[in-house]
DNA sequence: GACTCGTGGGG
DNA sequence: TCCCCAAGAGT
């Protein structure tokens, strides 16, 4: 084991928020549904929504019976609708492959709608205790930082950086399963992206970045995300409107919420395509 | 590999 | 205010 273990987790150990996810008693759904939402969801913003979801749908069946409107509305406003559909699909998927039960192996869980890598690898080591690299961008900070000496990663894992990571994994399952944790934790809240806490890193004495003076990011410009009038804007409008309808709705209201026609008409027309609407009558859209 | 896909909070 | 971005996945 590197020096870098042994500071991470005595610091996670004492530092580390208290998550209803990460509770004793969470049960692998519970972390399933926690690592959908926090798919580029700040934990803030999820805390809410996830409460409600494991109230009202405890298991993959119970939201596996719903429509998948329900699960539309029930995100809310966390953002990528699609990603309630995925859940929802997973759910179904659980039922029909796994009889009900969340699966514990990593090939069966990144077979699921909506489970990428690092979802899969998340769910196993979080709720199963299993031994993955779990790569987020957390993670990735860190280790850029610490170990590479760069203020931040590339745009996608590089083979080297999974090598890397793997490195790194503790050989049992139960300490590899904490560590991925502490370090994605340690990212989060202390090595974060805008203005790290260096004073506070439980390896500040040994972060290649750090002491080659935190120089300044020197990769390929990162793109900003625009959104003034783009698709995604419509999109996010027009499905505010169902949202908070309690039932089918004229276009009428749509055009009110995005008056440009062309672009309204392409919206509509992808998120039909997308499931994440029907239409119901000639001028009328509801949830699926 | 580059793009697309929502939302709202903080610096 | 404006910009950046937050536990990615699918195409």
């Amino acid at each position: 084991m590197s020096t870098l273990h042994a500071p991470i987790l005595d610091w996670y150990a004492a530092h580390q928020r208290d998550l209803p996810w990460r509770r004793p008693e969470a049960s692998p759904w519970s972390v399933m549904v926690s690592e959908f939402m926090l798919q580029q969801t700040p934990v803030a913003r999820v805390l809410g929504p996830h409460e409600a979801w494991l109230t009202r749908w405890p298991t993959p069946a119970a939201l596996a019976a719903e429509p998948t409107g329900e699960a539309v509305r029930a995100w809310g406003r966390l953002g990528y609708p699609r990603r309630a559909l995925r859940l929802h699909a997973a759910a179904t998927a659980i039922v029909e492959r796994h009889d009900g039960e969340v699966p514990a192996a990593y090939e069966d869980l990144v077979a699921l709608p909506g489970v990428g890598d690092y979802t899969a690898s998340a769910i196993a080591s979080f709720a199963f205790g299993r031994r993955h690299v779990v790569l987020d961008t957390n993670v990735r900070r860190v280790l850029a930082r610490a170990v590479s000496g760069v203020e931040f990663p590339t745009t996608a894992p590089t083979r080297a950086e999974r090598d890397l990571a793997t490195g790194l994994l503790p050989d049992e399952a139960p300490v590899a399963a904490e560590w991925a944790v502490a370090v994605m934790e340690l990212g989060a809240l202390v090595c974060t992206a805008k203005s790290p806490d260096c004073g506070a890193c439980p390896v500040r004495d040994q972060c290649a970045w750090l002491l080659a003076g935190r120089p300044a990011y020197d990769g390929p410009p990162r793109r900003g995300q625009a959104w003034d009038g783009t698709d995604r804007q419509c999109r996010g409008r027009l499905m505010a409107v169902l949202r908070e309808a309690h039932g089918p709705v004229h276009v009428s209201s749509l055009v009110a919420a995005w008056p440009d026609h062309v672009q309204r008409e392409r919206c509509l027309a992808s998120l039909l395509a997308d499931q994440l609407m029907v239409q119901v009558g000639d001028e009328t859209y509801a949830l699926p």
